[in-house]
DNA sequence: CAGAAACCGGAGGCTTCCTCCGCTATTTGG
DNA sequence: CCAAATAGCGGAGGAAGCCTCCGGTTTCTG
């Protein structure tokens, strides 16, 4: 369901359209409203029937996938910059900004990033990429960066979910309140700060699992 | 509304009974399904009419105010007994640990703390003695601790909302996760780890607006 | 024990979700 | 170029939840 790119058989032409029309509905209503809005809202804004969107878009979830889907590009583009600063230590804490402030400056996709962390199916490659990017500017930062030993890639992961609510609570009020608190947490992330844990990180399977948890008890309620 | 203790008049009798079976059915539906959860089952549940449920209490967020007011004592006496420990910086991390402890071992309790901010009216004197409390703690641990200089209850304040979804996600795959989060916390908030902050910490009344954000968008949605 | 105050319960109006299906528009084969 | 076929459209309608409103019931009080 919901078609890829450049073929199309019988009068495709019009649903491709329509297509275009629900997500860039969507898109402005959940900026409005939040990601919560009203499915018959959007619709009505695309100025089609709410068949057609259920048509298009079997559910909230797969609508969410779609606007994550016509922004990948940029996601991708900020992290590789941010790769590509040469100091270890500036590139992971550039990372963290950048991903944070992404996040911090557009509602939908903070939404979209929180609530579908990427279990997608067609972004897997985009998806696997980033991850690529990710554990090597962690790599780097721990080997030539002065990073602490014992951090990974599920601990950054974790990391992101944490800034949601204190960017939820201060967007109008201290848009920028969310780099005091990484900085402390920076902080200790240096390896002269580290101290032993005791709690392990996350396995690849917790992690995994979590963002599941997260997506199944933000999104679609109990069910 | 509704009634405090004591006191009644008419046949408050039954009354009482009823308030007392939506609360105790609140947070059971509530720790079952999430606070979300449906109010016609909780009325249900508590064998009343729906109309009985909206007299006790006119919103949800009275329910909620009513469940949040039958812990204040657990949540105030984990308070004092972290309050008391002799080191100053062991206070302030017994402090933190069994306040998220709390959050994480009772979903309605999580809910409730993270959307329903004590802005309460009745509740008020139990909020100033916590913050009292808490504030004497910071500065104990800043001043006897180690604990860096420009840490603030507001940075607390934030602190305990960055949990949240890190709990949701974790709940049940790794429920110690959180505590691996909050000790690089910690590592970053020695003195010696300090580093120069940029951003300020939130004033007060900046702090008051974020909780009031918080809620307002957690809860009621739009509207 | 009768009148009244306090309280109960659920019908009903409204909104949203999502499904289902009759209808329209666009192709394509003859 | 027509007509059967196919892709796609749109909204009616059932289900569920929110909240209000008000007739009926219970429990007091004098």
């Amino acid at each position: 369901m919901t078609e890829i790119a450049g073929e199309q058989k019988g009068q495709r032409r019009h649903a491709r359209r329509n297509h275009e029309l629900l997500v860039a509905a969507a898109q402005e209503v959940f900026s409005e409203r939040g990601i919560e809005a009203s499915l018959e809202e959007i619709a009505r804004r695309a100025g089609v029937g709410i068949g057609t969107l259920y048509r298009h878009f079997a559910t909230r979830e797969a609508l969410v996938e779609a606007i994550f889907e016509s922004r990948i590009g940029e996601i991708v583009a900020v992290t590789e910059a941010a790769a590509a600063e040469p100091d270890a230590w500036l590139a992971f804490v550039g990372l963290l900004e950048h991903t944070v402030e992404l996040q911090a400056g557009d509602r939908v996709l903070k939404d979209v990033l929180m609530r579908y962390p990427p279990v997608a199916g067609r972004l897997a490659s985009a998806r696997e990429e980033m991850r690529r990017l990710f554990e090597q500017v962690i790599e780097r930062a721990r080997t030539h960066g002065g990073l602490r030993e014992d951090f990974t890639f599920a601990d950054l992961a974790v990391l992101s979910w944490s800034f949601t609510p204190l960017i939820d609570a201060t967007a109008e009020v201290a848009p920028n309140a969310w780099r005091r608190h990484l900085h402390v947490f920076l902080d200790g992330l240096r390896v002269q700060a580290a101290t032993p844990q005791t709690e392990p990180p996350l396995t690849d399977e917790q992690l995994h699992a979590a963002m599941q948890a997260l997506r199944r008890q933000r999104l679609g309620h109990a069910r």
